[in-house]
DNA sequence: CCACTGACGAGTG
DNA sequence: GCACTCGCCAGTG
């Protein structure tokens, strides 16, 4: 049963699940939490993240496995990336990430091929 | 209530 | 790979 909380709850519990050293995108954080389609709910709510949230947030990418962050040229791109890259996470020059290896959910069910680590 | 903006996704050229 | 468009929801002035 659907709960009729704030959605934003929903993503935040979705985003909690996440393993370490694992990302995924906003559409998979979506879909997985009941708003499919609405990856920029996802967006959104992760960036009215109360100050002092703990939430594995750089977990979450978009669907070209980049960082947006990164991508709008913000600090917070930068933390994003150092704490992925501290997770084992490897990074691109241009904050690029292979979903292929370390994509959750959705990428590791649809692609169980072997993963080159 | 209307217009604009925003940590997106998918499609098209 | 990049630029543009449409769809989706929430917050702000």
């Amino acid at each position: 049963m659907k709960r009729p909380g704030s959605s934003h709850e929903r993503i935040y519990a979705t985003v909690r699940k996440i393993p370490k050293g694992r990302v995924t995108t906003y559409g998979t954080v979506a879909r997985l939490s009941g708003l499919a389609g609405q990856a920029r709910l996802v967006g959104y709510a992760l960036s009215a993240l109360p100050n002092g949230t703990v939430l594995p947030w750089h977990r979450v990418i978009n669907a070209q496995g980049r960082l947006s962050l990164e991508q709008s040229s913000s600090g917070a791109g930068i933390t994003q990336r150092l704490r992925l890259e501290a997770e084992g996470v490897k990074v691109d020059a241009s904050g690029r990430v292979s979903l292929a290896r370390y994509g959750w959910r959705l990428a590791e069910t649809k692609t169980p091929r072997s993963r080159p680590i």
